[in-house]
DNA sequence: AGAGATACCTGGGAGC
DNA sequence: TGCTCCCAGGTATCTC
């Protein structure tokens, strides 16, 4: 599913195929979703402008021409495609904004978890005020050992839901924040608060170099921006952990065991992970 | 403030 | 075969 690396990828696509591009009509099929999209219908966004794409965690913003944004969260079936508004729908296409080249920007959602609005900026560059408590990105500077070890301190919940709070640091989903405590041998049980400075820098380290591994990886899939669902990109074949409970771990052969934590289902080898 | 539970939604798979 | 049940996922919102 979209997670960081596929929403990174999705905005790169994006800002190559529509930056520049005007907005011709907003046609809604089907209204529910996480919110609702009556009322990017009456936003009055026929003649605006796609300026620029950029990303904050999991979201991807598209700043318009008038100012305002378009963002966008993909949940966990969140699918687009820039091609012609003639290719008949698909059953979960909720909403074409049709371009002014005969194309539009379709969305799909089959599971409905998806977020498509417009949003006032509370200055230009700014982000929507709902993204406005998210901590640092996880690939940038301000995200690192250090910052990690003092957000963590006084932490009694475990680390895993820890890592995937946005505020926290933005955008690490299940399958990543798996991925990032196995490759760094800390178990995602463990309070996040008695993490020592050198396990966080583990952490911060994975974090970056997994991340960045899969957006490298997730762009191949996408060449032709037709299909950017995450689960063919090809970072899938290289999860070590994640989906793999009952079978032996790839470094110590010991049995990779799931559990529960936080709501949800985290895979972990007992072996590596302390 | 922080932690945990729950609702939202659909398709796919398991089990009967 | 067809039915029911459960699970997957991120986030907002609720309670404690």
């Amino acid at each position: 599913m979209p997670e960081l690396p596929e929403a990174e990828n999705i905005r790169r696509a994006l800002a190559r195929v529509l930056t520049g591009r005007k907005i011709a009509g907003v046609e809604i099929f089907s209204p529910a979703m996480r919110e609702p999209l009556t009322p990017l219908a009456a936003a009055g966004l026929e003649g605006t402008a796609f300026a620029g794409f950029r990303r904050r965690g999991r979201y991807v913003i598209a700043d318009l021409s008038d100012g305002r944004a378009l963002l966008m969260h993909f949940g966990m079936s969140g699918v687009v495609r820039v091609e012609s508004a003639k290719i008949p729908r698909r059953k979960h296409e909720h909403v074409f904004l049709h371009l002014d080249d005969g194309r539009a920007f379709r969305f799909e959602c089959t599971r409905r978890f998806s977020v498509l609005k417009v949003c006032t900026l509370p200055e230009p560059g700014g982000v929507p005020a709902e993204l406005g408590t998210f901590g640092p990105e996880p690939l940038s500077e301000a995200f690192n050992g250090d910052s990690l070890y003092r957000a963590s301190r006084g932490r009694t919940g475990c680390v895993k839901p820890f890592l995937m709070n946005n505020c926290v640091v933005a955008g690490i989903g299940n399958i990543y924040a798996t991925e990032i405590l196995f490759a760094a041998g800390v178990s995602p049980l463990r309070p996040a608060g008695e993490l020592s400075q050198r396990e966080c820098v583990l952490i911060a380290a994975e974090s970056k170099r997994i991340l960045a591994r899969a957006i490298e990886l997730g762009g191949s899939s996408i060449s032709d921006f037709r299909n950017v669902d995450g689960r063919e990109g090809k970072f899938a074949q290289e999860l070590e952990v994640y989906g793999r409970a009952g079978l032996p771990c790839g470094k110590c052969g010991s049995m990779i065991v799931s559990q529960r934590i936080g709501g949800r289902t985290s895979a972990f080898c007992p072996g590596c992970q302390k």
